[in-house]
DNA sequence: CTTTTTCCCTGGACGC
DNA sequence: TGCGTCCAGGGAAAAA
């Protein structure tokens, strides 16, 4: 569920009530989301930690404790970090909860149950990462010029490589598609074969698709809901993801569906090429 | 090494 | 109403 938008607006709606608090108390009901880890060794180690600062690495959370260790969480398909009122009802849903010093708690919800927590000691953040994210799209850092480099020797679909987050951070199957109806080009065009003029557009229609993201608190297809609990409104922008039959907005040719990397993946056959 | 498939979970939508 | 099938935003691991 949640791509970079979504544990961006997530992040920004934690921020000012966890940094500077201490986990006064942690409680973890699911066995599986701290694997390979014990989930009550886990909680424990949290108890008394005060958060540095709340980051985010591709799709992952980063909680910086100023103990220098790190809480790293992923939301993966359906989980989601909220604070939970006073009077908030019960939730079957609720994985996990942490109270924190000022009396506020964050409930950790999750019907997949494919989210993970992850407790490191400090300095083996970066090592952990480096294997599995790459450069942040977002911070310019990623030219055409590299990526055409990266991308010359793979034979797979642009849509597929879209979606390896060691090349394009935080982009995931929603927001690949939008990019590439931005950028025009066919998810299944051979990435190999995409020139330079190609890669600066698929670049700038990464960009531009995770920025309306942002833009919108997310999209919520299911799930999704940001710290406070608010819908996104992305979903009513989308210009392909889900649209099959619908005319596409830029030349009215109807929307196809087809498969790539695994993933549903949508797409106009009259002006991506 | 790259690429594809399978699997981890649960629930909703749809066909019969 | 009930049952079976397929699909879903994620990525790790296994298989090819």
């Amino acid at each position: 569920m949640p791509e970079l938008p979504e544990v961006e607006t997530i992040r920004v709606g934690l921020e000012p009530h966890v940094v500077g608090r201490t986990f006064s108390h942690v409680e973890i009901d699911d066995p599986r989301l701290t694997r390979p880890h014990d989930p009550m060794e886990t909680a424990a180690e949290l108890i008394g930690e005060t958060v540095a600062a709340l980051e985010r690495r591709g799709k992952y959370l980063v909680v910086r404790f100023e103990s220098g260790r790190v809480l790293l969480i992923h939301l993966r398909m359906t989980g989601s970090l909220l604070l939970l009122r006073n009077d908030a009802p019960d939730d079957p849903y609720r994985r996990a909860v942490i109270n924190l010093d000022n009396g506020s708690d964050v409930g950790y919800r999750d019907v997949r149950r494919f989210g993970t927590w992850l407790l490191l000691e400090p300095g083996e953040l970066e090592p952990y990462l480096a294997s599995r994210v790459g450069d942040e799209v977002l911070d310019r850092r990623l030219s055409a010029r590299a990526l055409q480099a990266t991308l010359e020797r793979r034979r797979a679909p642009i849509k597929a490589v879209l979606l390896d987050q060691r090349m394009f951070a935080g982009v995931g199957n929603i927001y690949a598609d939008e990019a590439l109806w931005w950028a025009r080009i066919h998810p299944l065009r051979q990435a190999s074969t995409l020139d330079r003029a190609e890669l600066q557009s698929l670049l700038r229609g990464v960009r531009k698709s995770l920025g309306h993201g942002i833009a919108r608190q997310g999209a919520t297809l299911r799930d999704y809901r940001g710290a406070d609990g608010r819908v996104g409104s992305m979903q009513r922008e989308f210009r392909v993801y889900g649209r099959a039959g619908e005319p596409c907005t830029r030349c009215g040719t109807p929307i196809e569906k087809t498969r790539a990397g695994g993933r549903g993946t949508w797409y106009c056959p009259g002006c991506q090429l």
